[in-house]
DNA sequence: ATCGATGCAAAGTTTTTGCAATGCT
DNA sequence: AGCATTGCAAAAACTTTGCATCGAT
């Protein structure tokens, strides 16, 4: 029913882990969330099995990014996010309001391929957030700039 | 004798707010250790005078962010780090081995001007941390994967 | 003398760990 | 049945808050 599940069953399986039910249920909430924090993560997951504790979320999530399925990104302020790796992208945070926009991987390639070549740095451009203001924030700011001294 | 502390004094004085060997302590910690966790920084200033508190050394980092004179940026994992807000660079990460590489600003002008122009969106590149794999354990992860199909 | 700053202790948040009980295969 | 997985409780890591005391101006 749910490829995800099919395709996670396998893996667990290859590694001589099991599939269980919260496993399941927080690859599903990871994936419908897009990117959450392990305290959405099992919120989510508590609406549909409230005993699920979050210690398991904790430990669901770390297993789920050893076999590749979910990827955390630090948005810059408290907690990680999980995504689903192939809902891969770059996050822009804005830390005057909070808002999280998602841009395409591809905006970094020029970047990635530069520090590659000067410092042999490999870029995981999804791992961390970008940080600055979005345009709303921006703008009211030179609004009140421009009230200070018009 | 120290500018850096002299120009504190003042910043402080015009909010009615005071010197104190607490807050010139913590400064030049940041500014010696270039990016420190609060921990960090309050060994460091232990080192001097012993009895300051870590509380302190957390409101006053708060403090001097507000008056610009020391930013914070999330390398990714547990606790931010302070440096001096001349001391601005990009921080390259690698979640590898924690290294941390510092590179100019310049590197990201370009992906500055993209973002602005495209999504309205101001980064600031010196508040988050760039993540990946550094040189040497990239060519380590390349090395094993040679070894296990060569 | 005033009022901001500090230290201490205690509480809040977020994440991790130990261990007995549970349940998948 | 065997052993991975879970839940619970306790601890660890990180940060904030309340309050009486201290000290810069």
């Amino acid at each position: 029913m749910n490829g995800v599940d099919t395709e996670l069953r396998q893996t667990l399986h290859r590694r001589g882990l099991r599939m269980t039910p919260q496993r399941q249920l927080v690859l599903d909430a990871v994936a419908e969330l897009g990117h959450a924090t392990p305290e959405a993560v099992c919120t989510r997951v508590q609406e549909t099995a409230p005993a699920v504790n979050i210690t398991t979320v904790y430990r669901t999530l770390d297993l789920l990014e050893q076999l590749g399925v979910v990827k955390h990104t630090h948005l810059g302020h408290g907690a990680p996010t999980y995504a689903t790796s192939e809902h891969e992208h770059v996050h822009l945070v804005c830390h005057h309001c909070g808002r999280v926009d998602e841009i395409d991987v591809a905006a970094l390639d020029d970047l990635t391929a530069a520090l590659r070549e000067s410092h042999g740095f490999r870029l995981d451009a999804t791992h961390v957030a970008l940080s600055g203001s979005c345009r709303d924030c921006a703008d009211r700011a030179d609004a009140e700039l421009a009230e200070d001294a018009p």
